[in-house]
DNA sequence: CAGTGAGCGAGCTTCCGCTTGACTT
């Protein structure tokens, strides 16, 4: 073999192979191949943070075929990606797989085109130590970062929690965000229009300010009675709309969320399926560039497809101060490919990636705006209508985008023609009430957008950062139902003034990110005690210091210690000083029992406590539904404390209205049915709880697919990945091609046996571990963490057999 | 899934960024 080429992705290791032909061998290394370990000894602090890599499990494999290639190869050609970690792979390439100076060569290229591979070629380089050391110091803060954080919660506030540079961030900002909304008080104004009839098309006119209340404008419209409105002026302006810049990951899953309602993973998962096939161009990028040949196609596709007139090929310049832009804008491959994707799903993503690219490859759209003053004879103030015509559609013709903002602005009309002095019959004025919006809640998507605007977070973590953060319940995505208000307005018609109430519903949500109160409490924490790592700007001030790293400024160990150096003894005096967290809140006094009642977290989530800690007697009950620590009043805290209640007696059992783990349910002697977000379960009547058991009772007979009389804990049940069998508290699989229905008990407890059992697994893997331990334990401690390294590893195996 | 919440204490959790499959009830 003479050539050996390792890329990061098989998919454009397939493409790279076409190009360059039968002397070079086109492979991929799947991303990174060594990492820290995940333990203490991965960083030696005392000298000079020298960090220890090691092979990740998962590529073991890929590095020992690795290996051997690069040993029958004349020259190794390292064509990870352009940036700093791209870099890095390539040095760790090196590293790992032993390859001598002399016949590796670094290339690098943006764009996976013929040209660009080509040339990249004829200018190999060494690796660039110095963008590597960036890398290094990257990894080496995140980790102790996370590493140092996250012990910090789970000894002062709760297990398993987390923390981290760019997840902290995430959380703080839908913490806050939050607040602000809670703190927002709605105030109202009174907005003024009129509509004229001018030959039976309509003319809306607006007040340029509003009133503050409804007295001010019953004024104010009782002083246009029996006015003459006239057209005072006309000013028409050109007006432009340009096409935006072609899709990046972030603009991707903000136009995927926002037109399809698709989520972050589902957006990337289909993205990448559309790679894997071939149709897009790589799905995780900062850069908005594209490539001169998908320019130039581009234009030819659209001049011939609407005309050269719609043609405008030009390139994009990325806002993103953060961008490394390695890669291109994602964009179809081919341009002449319409419609492309296994799925439907598959097809409209596709289809918004075509739209995107094609319509920022066309001519801007031109617009005449009208503004007419309007005059009337009874006040000094006058009315403006404003009117838009679209003289050129341009790249509208294709693509338009959405935004985040539901703005209630109305869509800006055509206005008939109007000449100034005209006279214009009024139909009627009305002054309709107006309420603030208060900030608006991050959706997964916007959420990944403000990241980004602050240069946290790359397009590699955008998704899987939004569901760590959910994962570790400091933020939930969830609807929550809106409220009435009552919406009041007044209309002048026939020199009549009639008064309006109307019910409106505000405050409804969907797919919104909500903080948790574990949320909540671990941001104040953090941010009481490391405010420098909370800082909106921290990532962006590191970033510069591994800039100056990676332009040989500075070195890498040197910008660490002196990062960690008061990292440490935040960290220390922390863990001395700080008291235990628990958001405890003392609500007021209950007047039952005369005793204090409290909201705190507590072991198992937030509760609601009546008597004081110490109090024998004292009672719990855990919050329930759209209930917070932050938010809950002592009137919503004492309702918990009514239940468990009978609501009434069905087929000779009683119903009991309780709260459980997961919300209000009725508990039938031992038969269980939720009651649904929404409806209060206070107010629950017995024949809805009838009706309740009794679609629960059919939802249960729909999914049962077979019962055994040997042994009621062993069902076949329908699941979301088709029949499987409930043995106990054990799932098992059908193996394909049986008929599930047509099991006999007999084959169920076959199957139990030949399918290892992941709880008992994990039992002797501890075991295991406790065996091996033990007898090391007193000479060297070492040894025990090799052995709990080899339970975990016991138990991720036996999991994965089955 | 389904009434938990004390206290003791062993054993455990965790970061960010680069990649795919394997797997999910």
């Amino acid at each position: 073999m003479k050539n050996l080429v390792i890329v990061e992705s098989p998919s454009k290791a397939k493409t790279i192979q076409k190009y360059l032909g039968g002397d070079f061998v086109v492979t991929s290394c799947m991303g990174h191949i060594r990492d820290l370990p995940g333990n203490d000894k991965a960083i030696d602090v005392a000298n000079n943070f020298t960090p220890v890599y090691e092979v990740n499990d998962d590529k073991k494999k890929i590095v020992a075929e690795l290996k051997k290639q690069a040993k029958q190869a004349d020259v190794v050609w390292l064509a990870s990606d352009e940036d700093r970690e791209g870099e890095a792979i390539a040095w760790h390439l090196v590293e790992a797989l032993d390859l001598p100076e002399d016949k590796t060569r670094r290339i690098v290229f943006h764009e996976i085109t013929k040209p660009a591979i080509l040339k990249a070629i004829q200018q190999p380089r060494g690796i660039d130590t110095a963008l590597v050391d960036a890398q290094q110091a990257r990894r080496v803060l995140d980790r102790l970062v996370g590493y140092g954080l996250s012990p910090v919660l789970w000894r002062k506030v709760q297990r398993n929690l987390s923390a981290g540079r760019v997840q902290s961030v995430a959380v703080r900002l839908v913490v806050e965000r939050e607040r602000e909304i809670q703190a927002f008080t709605s105030t109202s104004q009174f907005r003024v229009q009129a509509e004229f009839l001018v030959d039976g098309k309509s003319v809306v006119a607006e007040l340029p300010h509003r009133f503050d209340t409804e007295e001010e404008a019953q004024a104010f419209l009782e002083r246009c009675k029996g006015a003459t409105f006239t057209v005072n002026g006309l000013e028409t302006k050109p007006a432009k709309k340009r096409p935006s810049a072609p899709f990046t990951t972030s603009t991707l899953q903000q136009e995927a969320s926002r037109k399809l309602g698709y989520s972050l993973s589902r957006t990337m998962k289909l993205a990448q399926d559309l790679y894997e096939a071939g149709h897009i161009t790589y799905m995780r990028t900062d850069s908005v560039n594209l490539s001169e040949l998908a320019i130039g196609a581009m234009a030819q596709v659209i001049s011939a497809e609407y005309g050269a007139r719609y043609s405008n090929p030009k390139n994009y310049t990325t806002k993103v101060s953060s961008a490394q832009e390695a890669h291109e804008a994602i964009r179809p491959t081919d341009t002449t490919v319409r419609n492309a994707g296994t799925t439907e799903a598959h097809v409209r993503l596709y289809e918004l990636i075509w739209k995107r690219t094609v319509a920022s490859q066309m001519a801007d759209a031109e617009l005449e705006r009208t503004i007419a003053t309007i005059g009337v004879s009874t006040i000094s103030e006058t009315l403006t209508a404003t009117g838009e015509v679209l003289i050129f559609d341009g790249f509208l013709k294709v693509y338009m985008e959405s935004t985040d903002e539901d703005t209630d602005s109305e869509d800006s009309k055509m206005l008939p023609p109007l000449s100034v002095g005209q006279v214009l019959p009024l139909d009627h004025i009305t002054a309709q009430e107006k309420f603030q919006r208060p900030p608006s809640r991050y959706t997964e998507a916007s959420l990944v957008k403000k990241l980004e605007e602050l240069g946290i977070g790359r397009p590699s973590t955008y998704a899987p950062t939004i569901s760590t953060i959910q994962a570790r319940n400091y933020v939930v995505k969830e609807d929550r139902d809106g409220w009435k208000r009552d919406v009041r307005s007044l209309t002048l018609r026939n020199d009549q003034i009639t008064r309006l109430v109307e019910q409106e519903n505000t405050g409804a949500e969907r797919s919104k990110l909500f903080p948790t109160d574990i949320g909540g409490i671990v941001t104040d924490f953090l941010l009481q005690h490391f405010d420098e790592i909370m800082d909106y700007n921290f990532t962006a001030s590191v970033e510069k210091q591994f800039d100056e790293i990676a332009a040989g400024q500075r070195k890498w160990n040197d910008m660490i210690a002196e990062f960690y150096g008061p990292f440490k003894e935040d960290l220390d005096r922390t863990a001395e000083t700080a008291e235990r967290q628990s958001g405890e809140r003392l609500l007021g006094v209950d007047p039952k029992s005369g005793k204090n009642v409290y909201v705190r977290l507590a072991r198992y989530g937030p509760v609601a406590q009546i008597g004081d800690a110490d109090d024998e007697n004292k009672k719990m009950k855990g919050l329930t539904g759209a209930l917070s620590i932050e938010t809950i009043t002592l009137e919503q805290a004492l309702e918990l404390f009514k239940f468990p209640y009978v609501v009434g007696d069905f087929e000779g059992k009683p119903m009991v209205i309780k709260v459980g783990r997961f919300g209000p349910y009725i508990d039938h002697e031992g038969f269980f049915a939720s009651i649904p977000k929404g409806e209060d379960p206070l107010t629950i009547t017995a024949p809805r709880a009838e009706e309740l058991i009794i679609e629960k009772r059919k939802s249960v007979a729909e999914r049962t697919i077979k019962t055994f009389d040997e042994d009621p804990d062993a069902q076949i049940l329908k699941g979301r990945w088709g029949p499987f069998v409930k043995f106990g508290k054990r799932n098992l699989r059908i193996p394909k091609g049986t008929d599930a229905a047509s099991l006999t008990y007999a084959d169920v407890l076959k199957l139990a046996d030949e399918q290892p059992d992941p709880a008992a697994a994990k039992k002797a893997a501890r075991k295991a571990a406790k065996a091996t331990a033990e007898p090391a334990a007193k000479k060297a401690a070492p040894k025990k963490k090799a052995a709990k390294k080899a339970a975990k590893k016991a138990v991720k195996k036996a999991v994965k057999k089955k």
